[in-house]
DNA sequence: ATAATTAAGGACAAAAATATCCTTTATTTT
DNA sequence: AAAATAAAGGATATTTTTGTCCTTAATTAT
């Protein structure tokens, strides 16, 4: 469905989010190793996610490296798949026509178009918040402790 | 979603089983031109699709060219992923882990599940066929003729 | 100030996807 | 049999995606 580079940006922020606070931040390094993707191309990755005030935020220096601001951790999953410019395939036609529309339906549009809807609804009202919940209730992250 | 490759493969495919018959076959420019795809590149996916015995019925030589029988057309369109080797994208865990399951889900997974399942059931029940019938009560083909 | 740490960024390499061209083979028509 | 037609197949080129490595810049600790 989506790229490697979106998957990766997909599965680093959804990390960042959960083991991360402006208090505590996560190195390239760890990231990495934790969602299983090539370090030097995941930095790439988080370079862009990261670029002019975006959904991660990082600090440079001892101590540093990224996290989510609360404000970002709010934000739709869909900023993620902007950044990485594939947003586009949410709403793209399944066979690829660019003129594919109500109007003029490819042979596949009426099967498809409720799960295209149902794709970009997904990404839409889901936040990067919800799944690191998500996420947290099947395996627990240590971000503030368990009691 | 799907590669262009994919894309032609689906397009071509739905095209000839709209517009072909083992009487009157159809070349590859007239495919080509009417799906809109690079020629030689759709040659060699056509290729693909007719390799021992596949979705896809050729002939060569002077009224030679591509058709689909009639119990090709019966196949299910998630035949013609298969070929391309991209049926796996339906099942796929949309974070791109192999090991998301059930029993270790990604923070995504209970949200696509539903989604995942809608896709593979539509590509797994729809029929070239019936997509090629489809097209054609919106744009009738003149395969067999208007009255 | 200097050294250490960590992300940012540039340059480059490798692999995969997309695309083109030319030759060969099968088939039909003349 | 020869010529013409149309797909099959091989070789190669181009572009995009994925990935690595090294240098630079920012920040902190000594």
């Amino acid at each position: 469905m989506f790229s490697k580079a979106t998957e990766y940006a997909l599965r680093a922020t959804i990390y960042i989010a959960r083991k991360s606070s402006e208090e505590h931040k996560l190195g390239i390094e760890e990231i990495a190793k934790a969602i299983n993707s090539p370090k030097s191309f995941t930095a790439k990755i988080l370079q862009k996610l990261t670029a002019n005030n975006g959904i991660i935020s990082s600090v440079r220096g001892p101590g540093g490296g990224f996290y989510l601001s609360s404000k970002a951790q709010k934000r739709p999953v869909r900023d993620i798949l902007h950044v990485m410019e594939e947003d586009g395939v949410l709403g793209k036609c399944v066979l690829g026509l660019k003129k594919c529309s109500e109007a003029m339906p490819c042979p596949m549009h009426a099967e498809y178009k409720g799960i295209k809807q149902q794709l970009i609804q997904l990404f839409e009202h889901t936040t990067i918040q919800q799944l690191a919940h998500d996420a947290d209730r099947i395996i627990p992250s240590n971000k503030q402790g368990r009691h």
